[in-house]
DNA sequence: TATGAATGAGGTTTCATTCAT
DNA sequence: TATGAATGAAACCTCATTCAT
């Protein structure tokens, strides 16, 4: 009866908010391919053709799942980042939020970074894709300019960093070992030596 | 009628090693449910049964062509490595090794570092990734005693280090970036720097 | 609250009608398999449950488009039709009536001659097609009868002239041929010339 | 072991031809859509998957059904006719061939005219329709030419003669009648007199 | 009365595996 | 030993029908 309500509702039907997050959780675990719909159904808790009321096809669903993903990673990376105060303090807040993102989404950041979507990435998923990038590469171009970074490309630095990241988080996830806060601020000063040649 | 002969033939079967070949040129490309053993023999050049008299089942072959890629990056990484020489030697050392794994066995390498291997990996596998882990891990424990390393668990730097050097290869892989060996060499610098505290 | 208002009302329904219109398109279009019953529900402007509160289920809907095209096909053929004139005569009328049917109501053309209804046609919509027959016979008969027609039984005879009028429209209907009057007036005499014996 | 029956046991291999069967079966029976390719697989004695090793689709599988069908139908009514015989005997020739095609195959016969083609078929399929409708649509313009059949465009004339043969043999099989040697007889010159305005 | 979201049976198609050759 | 045709279970997806609203 109320309009608004049926608008929200549609938008953020809460079927479709089943359906994502039990896509999320079984493509994290088993892969795309490794994941079969009538298991999601049932995991989602609706019946198997309820999911293509909601996405034209699988490839639609793991499109949706890693735009979502993708953006969640960019508000949490981007949203309100002081890129003003020294650069030494915005690659702390940028592992800071990197850490709070690979805690407080795990299956989000498994999904993203524990598998290779290339293969069914639409335009929209790569244009996220892009977003969550191109700040971090200003970022690198401006500190190398400024002397600060090493002298290497800036996707090269990135590309370091991020899977040094990864790397640690990766390692937890297999079992050897466990993060601490104490390991990640470790980590955190390590990689800033892998960063910048100042003390 | 010779078993001795059978297991021989079996073991160094033309057939199989195009099986082996095909299998990691697919599980690299597509992952492993990704990839069909019917297309998989197409590749390999042989009839889809005869992968059966080779291998049990699929996830027989997918361990095979991993402990096959992981034991060659062991004795890429390990054989006749002068653990003697100083850290800072040993580690150019290892970085250039890994290199050129990643360089001569590229497929191998993105078969390993690329997709998620954990539901389908045998003791045999996880074994053999021991073995090339144990040597790095030796190496990290003995130069963080040493006061050289970063005082992190061993398990972190390496995670670090190795995370860096994956991050590096899968930018490339995804066109972000060509990897030429000066950008290699600033790399292998970079985290040298995040692994240790001297100079 | 009446229950004379509410069958009036639900066989007079406007969304009734709507969903005879819709079914009466799609199943002239792709058949009675080949059309879906939330799609036909789109076309007709109604809910996909509101069909089912009109028919019983997809078949009784065929059924009755069926009849209701029979129906039509029964008035425009015998209503009023003056079976005293001459023989001839009745022909030419009958042809015309035919063709006024076949322009008027293209879509009931179509969908009673293009497709193969046996499977799902229950007693009524036999009984309606028999409406239709029945007084063609009579007059094929009669013809017969009087040496006026091919010594053929009657139901040989409605069979040519009909099937060589269906055939006229299912070749114009492909493209084959553009349907004139002049035309179809000389498929009259042509059809008459198959008919009967006289000149 | 003789490589000469290896091709031609896959050409026109046991299976494909008994799969064509069944479909021929049974898509004149209940039309395209209303066959399931589980059930055809089963009248035709094989496996499911066996249908896709010799078709690519469904689609694939009703073309080539329509091409052997329209094939055998063009090879009946044309092969080694003599179009230099009078008309009236070209046109008994027709008709009895016609006769011939229907009784022998009565399933491609029902096939090709009681459905509705057009939605599904291919090129190759539209072709096969062309091969067998010129050399009857050239007979008709010659004796159009020639002053000895009605003035109508050569399409008219093929679609009243077609269609009324189609008629009786629609009307056998919807129970209507018995197609005796006389009543067709009787029927081919009923036809010849709508054909032409000769004795 | 009317709806359309939801369903699950059943549609088309793929593919890991077998087995006759 | 090697094959690849054959299979049927299971994959993805559709759709006739229901039912809460």
């Amino acid at each position: 009866m109320n309009p608004t309500n049926t608008v929200l509702y549609s938008k953020g039907s809460v079927k479709r908010e089943l359906i994502l997050q039990a896509a999320l959780q079984l493509f994290a675990e088993r892969g795309y391919h490794g994941t079969a719909v009538p298991e999601l159904a049932q995991i989602a808790g609706v019946g198997a053709g309820t999911i293509y009321r909601y996405f034209d096809n699988k490839e639609a669903l793991v499109n949706a799942v890693f735009q979502r993903a993708k953006s969640l990673l960019k508000d949490c990376l981007h949203h309100e980042l002081n890129l003003e105060t020294p650069p030494r303090e915005v690659f702390t807040q940028f592992w800071q939020r990197l850490t709070s993102f690979a805690r407080t989404y795990p299956l989000e950041f498994r999904f993203l970074e524990l598998h290779h979507h290339q293969p069914y990435l639409n335009e929209a998923s790569i244009a996220v894709e892009l977003q969550v990038l191109v700040p971090i590469w200003s970022y690198c171009v401006a500190n190398r300019r400024a002397g600060i970074a090493y002298d290497m490309p800036a996707e090269a630095l990135m590309a370091l960093i991020w899977g040094a990241f990864v790397g640690l988080f990766k390692a937890e996830h297999s079992g050897y070992l466990v993060l601490t806060d104490e390991i990640l601020n470790q980590a955190e000063a390590a990689c800033w030596s892998s960063f910048s040649n100042t003390h």
